[in-house]
DNA sequence: CGCATTTCCTGGTAGC
DNA sequence: TGCTACCAGGAAATGC
């Protein structure tokens, strides 16, 4: 296991999902503690995860799901800054989980900085106190994501097609990142509202997603800042960017200068020339 | 109900 | 150097 610094979507937590399972599956939770956080809705009902074991390590968008033996499911979210570790964070340390593993694993430990990340206990599929979870789209990478269902949800919004992609509704796992790198791949401006994408463009939008989310895990997700002290591999995908982070650099497609605006209050990178407004 | 805006939170950094 | 101000964003809450 390492620690990593990533803002997390779907191939850096399908990334982490991998290295969980080895570690985690079966294992028996001995215990469980909050520690430097408040009780509530973030942590709710932590202390049931206690004697149960964990049946599975599995992921849904950006959330890891792991079902617990006595009819519990354990759901951990990472927000911006969670990392789940193996070694005793030196601050920020939130909730640690006894396990029945010898040595030095014995113990996972939920560091998160600012607080964003969830780490709680529902009845198994009981998703009703997790919105965005239950009202989730299909898993971009299997075959429920189709160009059928996608039309159908783009049809049913005039949000911002951005923001409509990080609610979650029409598709699972994008972030700000893979957003704004697979709109300019399909060339649709971010702010067309997600009904007037183009029918033309909508297959051009679901492959865009696919593959920037497959090229991605295949680098092992994005690692935003340079840590020097994490043993481990880093992602690599931040070197395959092509707006993200690239304000006022050509766009590698035209040459055109990139340009950042604000959309539903995220940073949003776009090539003006390349990604039309369709209004 | 639909959509936009605000909130949570803290490390990092720009500017002085 | 040390201070302030501001930025980053996933999901939920709030506002209209």
């Amino acid at each position: 296991m390492r620690e990593r610094s990533v803002i997390p979507e779907l191939p850096e937590v399908e990334t982490i999902r991998l290295e969980l399972e080895p570690w985690l599956y079966g294992k028996t939770i001995l215990g469980v503690q909050l520690v430097d956080a408040l009780p509530g809705p973030k942590y709710a009902n932590l202390e049931r995860a206690s004697s149960q074991r964990i049946t599975d390590v599995t992921r849904r968008g950006k959330f890891l799901l792991l079902p617990l033996s006595g009819g519990d499911e354990l759901i951990i979210h990472l927000g911006m800054t969670g990392v789940v570790t193996p070694r005793r964070p030196d601050q920020h340390l939130r909730v640690q989980l006894v396990l029945d593993d010898e040595g030095p694993n014995s113990i996972l430990y939920f560091c998160d900085p600012r607080r964003f990340g969830r780490f709680l206990v529902v009845p198994r599929g009981d998703y009703s106190n997790l919105p965005t979870l239950q009202n989730m789209g299909p898993e971009p990478l299997e075959g429920t994501f189709t160009k059928a269902k996608f039309t159908q949800a783009l049809a049913r919004s005039g949000t911002a097609v951005k923001a409509y992609l990080l609610t979650q509704k029409p598709v699972a796992g994008l972030g700000n990142i893979y957003a704004d790198e697979a709109l300019w791949r399909a060339q649709i401006h971010p702010q067309t509202p997600a009904r007037h994408v183009p029918v033309s463009k909508i297959a051009a939008l679901q492959s865009a997603i696919k593959e920037v989310l497959i090229a991605s895990l295949e680098a092992q997700g994005t690692t935003l800042n340079d840590y020097r002290t994490v043993n481990g591999n880093v992602g690599t995908y931040l070197e395959e960017l092509n707006v993200y982070g690239h304000s006022n650099e050509p766009c590698p497609r035209c040459g055109v200068q990139i340009n950042k605006i604000t959309l539903g209050g995220r940073g949003t990178h776009f090539c003006p020339k390349c990604q039309k407004a369709e209004t």
